[in-house]
DNA sequence: CGAATATAGTTAACATGCTAACTAATCGCA
DNA sequence: TGCGATTAGTTAGCATGTTAACTATATTCG
């Protein structure tokens, strides 16, 4: 027979049913505005830029592959919460900012993120929530390349 | 200006980096045999039911919505890795199990699947493993339901 | 028994995750 | 200076996440 640790004592499932749980309660503010987690995650760093930043930047810090990003962008450009203009000194580059649109959606959304994430530090204990997080960080910069481990 | 915490603070990024961090360890063995995270999850769950076992269990073992789990078994199906049958009692109902291929299959990741678990655990730590999937095990069971909170 | 209701699963439609291929622009260096 | 290598971004193709609609079968209860 096959010896195989259960789904209960996967780390990655464990990862994945915890941020079920916590985007549970995001979902449905991002939803009374028509905006898909990832669109958020590209407002909110659009408005934390404060300054137009290229698709590259941007996609590092929403944690969004380029592809994707860029089929985002499409959307939000069409709905006009974002512009996008090339950069004069690098024709490859684009610069992205915010609309006033973009931004008056982000100010509306944002108390009620604040507040969502407010409510899980409180249930879960601050002391416990930063110190979660900071273990998910240290896992999240392991070392876990496979080749160096002599793996196939 | 609008407050609001940055990307490093947010706590399902920080979950979904970690769970992108433990996948990496994962994705090459199962590209070897050109299967999904999900579509493995299932042929996992099959192998571990030891016998047939209808969708929507299937479904609840894995993580999987239905639909998504529907189309995962069209195409494990099509390979050859399991196979399909209606509940003889409940005609709505498709009983599911493991072919010999897709036994053979699991019985060649195992393995390797498991030592990549293990070389998290070791690198992380064994008791700071424990600790971390008993804390994210609370965190995804925490009443989060926006609506109890009295938000919009 | 038979119509209303509930359940299991699939299909549809749109958005994203992911890898690979592709275009356009820029860089590097002989 | 000019051509190969690199970089930014998009497009393509397939799989999944997510919600809603839909089909077929079962169940319930008058």
């Amino acid at each position: 027979m096959t010896l195989m640790r259960s789904f209960d004592e996967s780390l990655p499932m464990a990862l994945l049913r915890a941020r079920e749980a916590t985007m549970r309660v995001f979902r449905p503010m991002l939803a009374e505005h028509d905006l898909t987690e990832q669109q958020w995650r590209a407002l909110r760093a659009l408005n934390a830029a404060g300054e137009p930043i290229d698709a590259t930047t941007l996609a590092d810090r929403t944690f969004l592959l380029s592809p994707s990003l860029s089929r985002i962008l499409v959307n939000l450009d069409e709905r006009g919460l974002v512009e996008r203009k090339l950069d004069p000194s690098d024709q490859r580059r684009a610069l992205i900012e915010l609309s006033a649109k973009g931004r008056r959606i982000v100010q509306r959304v944002a108390p009620a993120s604040e507040a969502g994430y407010n409510a899980i530090e409180e249930q879960f204990g601050a002391k416990r929530f930063a110190s979660l997080m900071s273990e998910l960080h240290e896992l999240a910069t392991l070392d876990l390349d496979a080749e160096k481990r002599g793996a196939a």
